[in-house]
DNA sequence: ATGCCTCAGCTCCTGAGA
């Protein structure tokens, strides 16, 4: 099973390279393998698109299930599965908000949570503090998410890097926004829950983000942050083949400026 | 540089992203 995050900036804009996207094989990364071999979820966030508007029909007619929670402009996420989506439930529940951010399914007995953590401009915003109440809240959820659905993943855009490794010029960006240490602390919190990140489970190359910002050339110089995740619960860990990062569709015409994170398990 | 790019929308500017 391919499980897979991708922030696309806006559906409208990125459906072709979705559609293309999860017509390959991720972890072949010089292939045109025909549909089949691709991801068999993928967790979309910032559709930026009202569910009337979704685009269900491109999607089940490339053999899709979709689930998906939206609102006007800002926001917005969906999963797309080959296997059923069971018993959807979208945002935290219990926690007030006008946002659309979470989305969570069962797909083969996994239970699988796609999120768009807030953004939190800058610390001591306002933004910030409804950054630290949404983790707040994600936590406690979480916690309780992990006694019904041992086997859980937590995917999508956290808007938080865990350390150095994740920061192109982490001297610089210190304390600054997905950069912070109440940030991290959130994070931190999370996985102690009884997770683990991914990507680090396995080698990897330094220098390795998720994200570039659209100006000074910043994809072309590396100079990203690492703020998409993929975390699995304990029961799953030792299923865990691959995690790796996809570069590709950032070089696209019209890229998102998120590139999608992918995980493998037997 | 309170900029730089990109996207949505009560669209020729503004807010937000990260």
């Amino acid at each position: 099973m391919k499980l897979a995050t991708w922030n696309v900036n806006s559906l409208a804009v990125r459906l072709p390279q979705v559609l293309d996207w999860l017509s390959k094989d991720p972890l072949n990364l010089d292939s045109t393998l025909p549909t089949g071999s691709g991801v068999d979820v993928l967790a979309i966030q910032e559709t930026k698109t009202t569910d009337d508007k979704f685009p269900v029909k491109e999607f089940v007619e490339a053999g899709f299930q979709i689930a998906f929670f939206g609102q006007k402009t800002y926001n917005g996420v969906a999963l797309v599965s080959r296997a059923p989506l069971e018993d959807v439930v979208k945002n935290i529940p219990g926690f007030e908000d006008d946002m659309a951010r979470v989305i969570s399914a069962t797909v083969n007995g996994v239970r699988i949570i796609g999120a768009y953590f807030p953004n939190g401009q800058a610390p001591g915003s306002d933004k910030f503090e409804y950054k630290m109440l949404w983790l707040k809240a994600l936590h406690d959820w979480i916690k309780s998410e992990l006694v019904r659905y041992p086997k859980l993943v937590l995917m999508g855009d956290f808007n938080i890097t865990f350390d150095a490794r994740d920061v192109w010029d982490p001297v610089h960006l210190e304390g600054t926004i997905h950069c912070t240490q109440e940030e991290r602390m959130h994070l931190n919190s999370l996985i102690d829950l009884g997770f683990k990140d991914a990507f680090r489970e396995f080698e990897q190359a330094e220098k390795n983000y998720s994200w570039w910002d659209y100006r000074q050339f910043a994809f072309k110089r590396n100079r990203g942050l690492r703020i998409d995740h993929i975390l699995v619960s304990q029961e799953l860990r030792s299923q865990l083949t691959h995690c790796v990062i996809d570069k590709r569709p950032r070089k696209n015409e019209r890229p998102s400026d998120h590139t999608p994170v992918i995980a493998c398990f037997d």
